[in-house]
DNA sequence: ACTATTGGCGCG
DNA sequence: AAAGCGCGCCAATAGT
């Protein structure tokens, strides 16, 4: 080590750090540090993976405001850097130096963990909130590693997708040649020729003026129209959409170019408990929002498959079961719960079923749903209770948890004061039904929660669970490579393909044990083994 | 010229 | 114009 200059101290403790990590790793530590986004790309670049950690930014994140820990220190302090958003490690400088100068340091990480020892010790049941901190923790590392290793994406594919639905790439800026004949079309079917149809002021103005009875230009509405224009305008916005979304200069933002023998990479910048229910979110790139169109571009490198695995019907499954409901978990029996709600005689279509089951967990009160959730509440009174409460709290403005703990935000202080203002005593009538609308509003929200965030918890249990089983198949080669909320791909080699189908299965029988214990509820899979992601 | 908001739509 | 939750992203437009 070189003496005085702690600078200089710091950049040999940088390059020495990945091999000191690997050698520790050998003891199968779990590793406690600040924060996993900022910490590990670093290590993955330094070819240095590591099996469990506890990321204590994001567990400080559930602990804060879990009600089964409101009582502890961590709770009652005010906010500090443990609040502050993680870091985005595109953003930082691509050397190690700033990843041991933080602005937490080892004192201040120490310090935290045993703040959140002690936060769970006030726990009255800390079990299942020590689960999810480590859910949360395995998160990290995967979407760190998913980040690192990337989508297989062929490039060529993507672009013989596009030329084929939108003609040629034009020069920057321009419409493709398909795209501008549909323009055209629908400039000349409603006599304006200058009109643009991006424009939804303007493309609503022209209609209106066409006479179309119209208040916004959503393809909902169109499609109830009977008017020539409707069909190449709808085809235009469906076309355009894809072009903005993931055209050509998707593609060259996104899209890494091939190394020798492989496909391209797209690299999604995961966002762990980016959304308030416990999912994640994904920073650029759009990757949860890959639209099926462009799906076929997603393919593995020569001599490998992809395993595309999704859970079916993943959310009414984990109601069942975080409500004890036998009768429902009884009806999810087969592959289909949808389908086990017809053979129950509850609803006479799966059409039905699942217009049923989406509205009761999204609080449908008008339509189909408003009209078949009723039954399901006579099939299924302790499922049904279950989100009836959890919107009733959230209507009061409490706060409801999921099955492993993690608790809604209060509603603001904005909502509280309509509420106020509606109970006084000269509030007129459109202030009592907006403060209404406004508390059916976050009940609606509340009683989703519940459930999405519970099904996120599943998931996360699925996933810790699967990487862990490929870690340790042959000699580790096949690796997840993408996550949409109840669904995974892994990229594997094709040898290996039917041991990783086979696990992934063990792995959601074992995520639903974790969860649930002895209940009796199933999590089936869709499973296929595949040279697509657009043959799943 | 810049940033924030809106309308619209993709995904689960 | 979504009825019914949660997101992110784009182009156009409004605001400064």
């Amino acid at each position: 080590m070189p003496g005085g200059d702690p600078a200089a101290h710091a950049v040999v403790l940088a390059a020495q750090l990945p091999a000191r990590v690997r050698d520790l790793e050998r003891a199968r530590p779990r590793w406690v540090w600040a924060d996993t986004a900022a910490t590990y790309p670093a290590l993955l670049r330094a070819g240095v993976r590591v099996e469990r950690c506890q990321d204590l930014r994001l567990c400080h994140a559930i602990l804060r405001h879990a009600a089964a820990t409101a009582g502890s220190s961590l709770a009652m302090a005010p906010p500090g850097p443990w609040d502050a958003p993680a870091v985005d490690d595109a953003d930082r400088a691509p050397t190690l130096l700033d990843d041991l100068a933080p602005a937490i340091g080892p004192d201040e990480v120490l310090t935290e963990h045993a703040r959140q020892r002690a936060a769970l010790a006030v726990a009255a049941d800390p079990g299942r909130l020590r689960l999810l901190l480590a859910a949360e923790s395995a998160g990290a590392l995967i979407a760190a590693e998913m980040s690192h290793d990337g989508l297989p994406w062929d490039r060529e594919i993507h672009d013989d997708l596009l030329t084929g639905l939108l003609g040629a790439r034009p020069r920057q800026g321009a419409r493709p040649p398909r795209l501008e004949a549909l323009a055209d079309q629908v400039r000349t079917l409603l006599e304006s020729p200058a009109l643009n149809p991006d424009s939804p002021p303007e493309l609503l103005r022209t209609l209106r003026g066409a006479g179309l009875d119209v208040t916004s230009t959503s393809k909902w509405e169109l499609a109830e129209l009977d008017h020539p224009v409707i069909a190449p305008l709808l085809e235009y916005k469906r076309l355009a959409r894809l072009l903005s979304a993931n055209g050509w200069a998707w593609m060259d933002a996104w899209i890494h170019p091939p190394a020798a023998g492989r496909r391209g990479r797209f690299h999604p910048d995961y966002v762990p408990g980016g959304v308030v229910t416990g999912r994640w979110a994904t920073r650029g790139g759009g990757a949860l929002q890959l639209p099926k169109q462009v799906r076929g571009a997603v393919v593995p490198d020569p001599g490998w498959k992809l395993v595309v695995a999704d859970a079916a019907q993943l959310e009414p499954r984990v109601l069942a079961a975080l409500a004890r409901d036998e009768q429902m978990a009884r009806a999810g029996r087969g592959s289909d719960l949808y389908q086990g709600l017809v053979d129950a005689g509850v609803v006479q279509r799966r059409a039905h079923a699942k217009v049923a089951m989406l509205g009761a967990m999204y609080g449908a009160t008008t339509g189909d749903a408003g009209q078949l959730v009723p039954r399901l509440a006579r099939a299924y009174p302790r499922a049904i209770a279950v989100v009836d409460r959890a919107a009733q709290t959230g209507e009061r403005g409490g706060v409801v948890s999921t099955w492993l703990g993690r608790t809604s935000p209060p509603p603001p202080e904005e909502w509280h004061a309509v509420q106020r203002r509606a109970s006084e005593a000269d509030a007129d009538e459109s202030a009592r039904r907006r403060a209404r609308r406004r508390a059916r509003d976050w009940g609606r929200f509340t009683r989703n929660f519940v459930v999405q965030g519970s099904a996120a918890e599943w998931a996360l249990c699925w996933m810790a669970d699967l990487r862990l089983r490929l870690r340790a198949l042959d000699d580790g080669a096949a690796h997840l490579v993408f996550f949409l909320h109840d669904e995974v791909i892994v990229h594997t080699p094709a040898r290996l393909a039917d041991d990783v189908a086979a696990a992934v299965r063990e792995a959601a029988a074992g995520a639903g044990r974790l969860l649930f214990g002895d209940f009796p509820v199933d999590f089936p899979l869709d499973v296929a083994v595949v040279d697509s992601y657009a043959e799943a």
